[in-house]
DNA sequence: GAAAACACTGTAACCGCTTACAAATAATTT
DNA sequence: AAATTATTTGTAAGCGGTTACAGTGTTTTC
């Protein structure tokens, strides 16, 4: 069935029937009503293909994340995925893992399949080096690229974050401010956000002349999920002779592992150590006490990032970089929190 | 840059140039030396949408899930996603939430963007009356429809599931070999699987002559990811005077929640309650002591679900259903796992 | 009532690729 | 060497839409 069909069977050109689809407003009501009757009966739906290629485009934004199935990223993507469909976009969904190379072939794939804009969901698909970023400027040159929770001064690249930054500052300091002094910065990425979170927890000690050595930053390297893995680092340090009683984790997962350190080494929390996750993802609820964790606000980030989206497929001038402040959200994995647990 | 500027610069026609891109046999190696230089030289790509218009197809599948961010639901699109990219398709995915309605429109979108096959993620979208699975029988008129943990039998239909009877059948009856005989089977859902689930739940207890009353089988209403709320559920059971000492859940999630009561009841896990989960996600690494769950295979039935899928479309013969066994797996919140800890 | 403006509709070119078929060339056979 | 067959290449007709432009019929203007 084609829209020749149609043409003949309402009795008018193929033309009329496509300005009908098309929502034109030059077709006379008449004739229009004839027009989407036969349509109608037919079940007939315009082919996609032959619309992409008269029109250039077929509505379609690519996601780039690196692992779908990480808690934080999957919110997101469900969030976005929700937000393009409901402005008449939909999504080709690309797993891309870790490394530079895959990511490069993933937005390789996505330009070729002719999308009309890329969102990189995650702060680790921004580099340090310049020169690792091309990708993403190539891939720029040819269609709007967003970046969630990372940052990219470059033409056509527009940037949606969370201040990471002030957020984990904040967190530190309230941290010190209930008397932990001795505070560990847990983290398993340096990627753009995490580097930011860093810098906010090494400023805020820094302020309060805490910052002694860069031991009290610990990289974790195992798998994103194994809680054991994370818990046995930090029983490593512990074994050594390594002592804090404040834990700030750069996401929930890497908070839970230490809860689970605590618990194998005895340390009862908060009374010994204080943890504070980030995200505030499910996990928060699932350990005893309910951690603590910063909030980023992923849903209002993702909102934004959409509007923005939208308004460059729309030709207007859109904010190159929008930057929405966090929330630290105590509960009873810190001193602060033991008493009120704000939801 | 088309197929036509190649064809001049490389000085041959263009349906050279596109037997070259097609890797097509009946072109000399020294012509298909020199298109390919060409084509590499101007960093050509052949247009997707003229492609798909030609070969009417864009090798992609379509996948829908109710909600990505659900944990086992997002462990599924990632293992899905990746294997049908390491097989030349990507995805389209839409989140179509939990009605009816939307997963109808959804499927539509798919079909109406000329996706080679939709992949239904979760049991939630096979319902149990005819009518409401009409659906899935008029897509799978269009292309084949693959289902991950459901079955229906129709033309077109393939069904990838774990044994959910059986794996519940025997996590009760060990439940029960253990001493246990007051057992809760705590549910959110009523899908396609989870009845599975229940109806081995209830064989088991009735083969023991245990399941005495309906409210042995709780189901629980309110947000998936509320664990508060799901604790609450069974709090307001047990301040009612129920008891029992085992609770399955049908995932892990659930189980968190039955967790959370047994604190809050002042119940010590598994003395007083045992408490087995399903899926045998990351959560249960999140609880202490660590969670007793049902492993389904995940990656296996992904795996599977996609080599079907391709053999499908390769127009082989595939089997209509497949099931794949489960494994229960104690930890430390049963008793028969307190002692050895399996991974 | 003729000219101008307007509203609607149709014709045909084009989007960029695939592929059936015809034509040309090369390799075998007799 | 002619005839036959196999290999390679080109021509042109789709695939199913969009849309510039031209054409027709109506209404408005003076």
């Amino acid at each position: 069935m084609t829209i020749y069909d149609i043409s003949e069977r309402a009795g008018v050109s193929i033309a009329t029937v496509s300005r009908v689809l098309n929502g034109s407003s030059n077709v006379s009501e008449k004739t229009k009503q004839k027009v989407l009757d036969v349509i109608n009966q037919c079940e007939y739906t315009p082919n996609a293909f032959a619309r992409g290629l008269g029109l250039n485009t077929m509505k379609t934004i690519g996601i780039m994340c690196a692992d779908s199935s990480d808690l934080y990223l999957a919110k997101a993507i469900y969030y976005i995925e929700q937000k393009l469909r409901a402005n008449g976009y939909d999504s080709i969904l690309c797993c891309t893992g870790y490394s530079l190379e895959s990511k490069k072939s993933c937005m390789n794939l996505l330009i070729t399949k002719k999308v009309d804009g890329i969102i990189l969901v995650g702060s680790n698909f921004v580099y340090d080096k310049d020169a690792e970023n091309r990708y993403i400027l190539d891939a720029a040159a040819q269609v709007p690229v967003m970046l969630l929770n990372a940052a990219l001064e470059a033409p056509n690249v527009y940037s949606i974050l969370s201040d990471d930054f002030s957020s984990v500052y904040e967190a530190t300091m309230q941290l010190i401010l209930s008397g932990v002094e001795d505070i560990l910065y847990f983290t398993n990425s340096s990627s753009y956000s995490s580097k930011k979170k860093m810098a906010g927890f090494r400023n805020a000690m820094e302020s309060q002349k805490l910052f002694s050595s860069g031991s009290l930053i610990q990289f974790y390297q195992g798998s994103h999920e194994d809680i054991h893995a994370m818990a046995d680092h930090l029983m490593k340090l512990y074994q050594k002779g390594l002592r804090f009683h404040g834990i700030i984790a750069s996401d929930d997962c890497l908070a839970m592992g230490a809860v689970r350190f605590a618990l194998n080494a005895g340390l009862s929390i908060p009374e010994d150590l204080c943890v504070i996750g980030y995200n505030n993802s499910l996990l928060v609820y699932c350990c005893e006490p309910e951690m603590s964790s910063i909030d980023n606000k992923l849903e209002t980030l993702c909102q934004n990032l959409i509007l923005t989206l939208m308004g460059v497929l729309g030709g207007k001038e859109m904010p190159k970089q929008t930057v929405f402040s966090g929330e630290v959200i105590h509960r009873g994995t810190t001193l602060a929190g033991s008493g009120d647990c704000q939801k």
